[in-house]
DNA sequence: AAAAATTTGTTGCATTTACAACAACATTAT
DNA sequence: ATAATGTTGTTGTAAATGCAACAAATTTTT
């Protein structure tokens, strides 16, 4: 006897769909809020100025492969962080290597305080429905399975 | 005595982030995988070829709503399936409006159960480094955080 | 020592994307 | 009845993005 009862496995359904759909929906919102807050750089800007925050002396390169844009654009957002005064560049050396480094000024510090404090209430409202705990499980597991799939992509930065 | 322990709260310890990265390797390994298995139609178009399979009779704007795309660009996704001969378009009505609606071909058909055959084996070999209880349940959370997500952003589709 | 390959950042270009304006039609208000 | 508003899809355009080519410097290979 023949099993006709074949399982249809959608895209929809999957793990990758809700994924993409709710990473999506949150960046939309927080542009929305950006915009809303009148926060005078982009989202982009503000999590590389995060990112930098969190890794003084970074190169442009690691900070890439961190914000996940290409060497291109990640020096265009520098370059608009540097003009605005956030962050200071300056030429040093990786593995003997000449690299543009990185690390914030005091007024991009003060800005990206400024920014944080204007969001973070916000945002605790928009996670606000889900338990805290389940929510922290939730980013834990994600970060497994991400930890994981940077081992699968071929990164080309 | 002042408490001088202030918690310095970052963009890059946030579910947000968490999400966002992890999403965008999702979808670099999926357009990777399209790329080497030589998928003739693009990620965005099979995931909206999906979406129509599972929702026979849609009609633009709701597919919109669906893929998360603008008008403008869901358009020329579906002028693009058509022109494949994948999906079907006809002009209906929908509370006495006209809208133009669609439906998948035999072919369309045919050709999301070869490219499912294709990648799924793939795509449970990513996934599966995390139990897939564990699994299941992420993307349950997720789908009530995005459920709670939909009410508060403005959609402008 | 010369040539080839590697690393890092920049520039240019082609594709993608979002947003606004528009056309066609229907509904509601005046 | 006429005007104003709303819905759906298309077109045009400006911005964002990714990719390939390049320059400058270093390391490795021959």
């Amino acid at each position: 006897m023949e099993n006709t009862n074949i399982r249809e496995i959608h895209f929809t359904d999957s793990i990758h769909y809700e994924l993409a759909k709710t990473a999506k929906l949150m960046k939309m919102l927080t542009m929305q809020l950006f915009d809303k807050l009148k926060i005078e750089i982009s989202l982009d800007e503000c999590s590389a100025l995060d990112m930098i925050a969190c890794n003084d002396g970074i190169c442009q390169r690691d900070l890439a492969k961190l914000i996940l844009k290409d060497r291109a654009n990640t020096g265009r957002i520098l370059d608009s962080l540097e003009e605005k005064g956030f962050i200071k560049r300056f030429v040093d050396t990786k593995n003997n290597r000449l690299v543009k480094k990185m690390g914030m000024t005091r007024k991009g510090l003060k800005a990206l305080r400024e920014i944080s404090d204007k969001i973070i209430s916000y945002l605790e409202n928009v996670t606000g429905v889900v338990p805290h705990e389940e929510m922290l499980k939730v980013r834990n597991v994600l970060r497994d399975f991400r930890l994981n799939l940077e081992n699968k992509v071929e990164m080309k930065i």
